[in-house]
RNA sequence: GGAGAGUUGGCCGAGUCGGUUGAAGGCGCUCGCCUGCUAAGCGAGUAAGGGGGUAUAAGCCCCCUUCGAGGGUUCGAAUCCCUCACUCUCCGCCA
C-alpha cells in the first residue's frame, strides 16, 4: 500500500510507475475522493471540538447544580451529534472506497529498475557457472524420477489431483536433505530460524498484499469462523512476525529463514509447466526475509541475492540472475531479482528464486514500524524483503537433471552428501 | 466441548456512585547536572494514528481519534450494557 499522502504529491511521479508497469489506476477518482475526504475530516473535527467543550461546560454546570444551564448545552450537543453522525456516515463511505483504491494499487518500482512491457525487457545482471555437457540425451526430471522410483506422478493424482508430487525413497530423502542443507547454510549466515503455521487468516495475507486482489490464488479452507488460507509463501508468516510492531532500530537488520510448504491454486496457468514437478500445487521453499532500515534496505536485497545464489553454488549449479523490469514485477516488490538455475529439460535458464524489496509498501500495509531516538522523533515504517532460498522441489529436479549419468542414474552433490546418509548415488531401485 | 478470570502506553502495573485520566506509579529509554571511571543520585522529557497551520533538512504549533475489536446507553465511558476475538486457570477429550 503506498501513502496517500505521497501519491497526492508525487502525482506525476506514480502516474508514470503505474503507466511502467502496464497497470491502469484512476487517478482523478483518487484525488477527488482524497480531497473530499479531507474536507469532511476538518468540518467533523469542528463540530467534535465544540461538542467537547460543551460537555466539559456541562460538567462543571451540573456540580454547581445549575441544571437548566445544562440542559440547554445538552440541547446543542444533540445536535451537533446528529450532524456528525451525518457526515461520518458519508466520511466511512469515502474511506472505504479510498483504501480500496490504495489496497489495489501496485508498488511504485525503483528508479535502478529497467523500464520494459514485460518478461522480455528483464535483463540479466549476473551468470554463474556452465551448463553440464552430457555425451548422452539426458532426461527430463519427470522421466528420471519414475524411472529412478523416486517420484510417483500418478499416485499423487490418486491422493489428491494433478499437480501434486509423491516422492519415494531417496526422493524423498532428498527433499529433506536439500530443506536441512539450505536451512544448515542460512542459519550459518546468520538468519534465524522459525517453524510457523502453515494456515494464515486474512489480516495477515493483506498485510504483505495477497488479498484482496489476488485471492484466486490462494487455497481456502471452508472451515467455520476466521476463515484460514494455505500460506502460498513463508513470506506471508515471516513477514507478519511482526505485524502491528514498533521494533528498535538497533535490532535492524532482522535477518529471519524458514522452511513451509507452500500451497497455490495456480489459477490462470493452465497449460503452463504441466509436466514434472516445475508448477505444482504444493512444493516446499525455504524462504529468507529481512526486515530493514529505509537506508540499508537496497543493500540488504543485494545480500539475500548472493546468499541465494551461494545455495545453488555450493550445488554446483549453473545460474543466472535478472533483475526483473517495471512489467514484470510482482505486486508489492519496488525491486525484484529473479534466480534461473540450468534446467536440460528445458534448454534454459528456469525460475528458482525471487528475491524483492518491498521497502515501506507491506510495513504500511502491516504495520512494522521502527524507532530510532537518536536520527528521528516517533516512528517510521521499516523495509520488508523477502527471497526464496530456494524452491526446494525446483532444486530437487535441477539436482536431477543436472547431475545424471548415462546409466540413469543420479550422483549426489558433495555437499548433500551427509545429509543423505553417505548415499553418494541414487540407483534405479530394483 | 464445559466452568471461571483476564485483555490499559516500549515493558510492568493503578484506575467502579461515568466528567481537567491520554491515562497514577515503577522499569526502560533520551537530554542535562553531579562524578577520577563506572554505578548510584538529582532535574527535565518520553504513545500512536489522522487533519490543519507554519517551515520544508529536520522541526514547531493547534485540533480530532485511540485504554483487545465492533455495537449500544449518555451531553459525556478505560469506567455501564451487548456481541465477537484472543490469553490464562480448572475439567473433559485427544496426536
Amino acid at each position: 500500500m503506498l501513502d496517500a499522502r505521497w501519491v497526492r504529491d508525487n502525482v506525476e511521479a506514480v502516474r508514470e510507475a503505474m503507466a511502467n508497469r502496464g497497470a491502469s489506476w484512476d487517478f482523478d477518482r483518487f484525488l477527488a475522493l482524497d480531497e473530499e475526504r479531507r474536507e469532511l475530516i476538518a468540518k467533523v473535527e469542528t463540530r467534535q471540538a465544540r461538542r467537547n467543550e460543551l460537555s466539559k461546560e456541562i460538567g462543571g454546570l451540573m456540580k454547581d447544580g445549575r441544571r437548566d444551564e445544562a440542559e440547554a448545552r445538552k440541547d446543542e450537543v444533540r445536535l451537533i451529534n446528529d450532524e456528525i453522525a451525518e457526515r461520518d456516515r458519508h466520511r466511512d463511505e469515502v474511506d472505504a472506497e479510498l483504501r480500496a483504491m490504495l489496497l489495489t494499487i501496485p508498488n511504485v518500482p525503483d528508479a535502478s529498475v529497467p523500464v520494459g512491457p514485460d518478461e522480455t525487457g528483464n535483463v540479466e545482471t549476473y551468470r554463474w557457472g556452465a551448463p553440464p555437457a552430457f555425451d548422452f540425451e539426458p532426461k527430463a526430471h519427470w522421466d528420471l524420477g519414475p524411472s529412478l522410483g523416486i517420484i510417483d506422478f500418478e499416485r499423487a493424482v490418486k491422493l489428491a489431483k494433478s499437480r501434486f508430487v509423491l516422492l519415494g525413497g531417496l526422493g524423498a530423502r532428498l527433499e529433506r536433505a536439500l530443506i536441512n542443507f539450505m536451512l544448515d547454510e542460512h542459519t550459518g549466515h546468520g538468519y534465524r530460524e522459525w517453524w510457523p503455521p502453515s494456515l494464515a487468516n486474512a489480516d495477515t495475507l493483506t498485510g504483505t498484499g495477497q488479498l484482496p486482489k489476488f485471492e484466486d490464488d490462494l487455497f481456502k479452507t471452508s472451515g467455520e469462523g476466521t476463515p484460514l488460507y494455505l500460506i502460498p509463501t513463508a513470506e506471508v508468516q515471516l513477514t507478519n512476525i511482526h505485524r502491528d510492531e514498533t521494533l528498535d532500530a538497533s535490532q535492524l537488520t532482522l535477518d529471519y529463514c524458514a522452511y513451509t510448504p507452500c500451497f497455490r491454486e495456480e489459477a490462470g496457468s493452465a497449460g503452463r509447466d504441466t509436466r514434472g514437478m516445475i508448477r505444482v500445487h504444493q512444493f516446499d521453499k525455504v524462504e529468507m526475509v529481512k526486515f530493514a532500515r529505509p537506508e540499508d534496505s537496497m543493500d540488504e536485497l543485494e545480500r539475500m541475492v548472493r546468499d541465494a545464489g551461494h545455495i545453488l553454488e555450493r550445488l554446483g549449479l549453473a545460474y543466472r540472475v535478472i533483475v526483473l523490469c517495471t512489467g514484470d514485477m510482482g505486486f508489492s516488490a519496488a525491486k525484484t531479482y529473479d534466480l534461473e538455475v540450468w534446467l536440460p529439460s528445458y534448454g534454459d535458464y528456469k525460475e528458482i528464486s525471487s528475491c524483492s524489496n518491498t521497502k515501506d509498501f507491506q510495513a504500511r500495509r502491516a504495520g512494522i514500524r521502527y524507532r530510532d531516538p537518536s536520527e528521528f522523533k516517533g516512528t517510521r515504517f521499516v523495509h520488508t524483503l523477502n527471497g526464496s532460498g530456494l524452491a526446494v522441489g525446483r532444486t530437487l529436479a535441477a539436482v536431477l537433471e543436472n547431475y545424471q549419468r548415462a546409466d540413469g542414474s543420479v550422483e549426489v552433490p558433495e555437499v548433500l552428501v551427509p545429509y543423505m546418509g553417505g548415499v553418494r548415488a541414487i540407483e534405479p531401485e530394483a
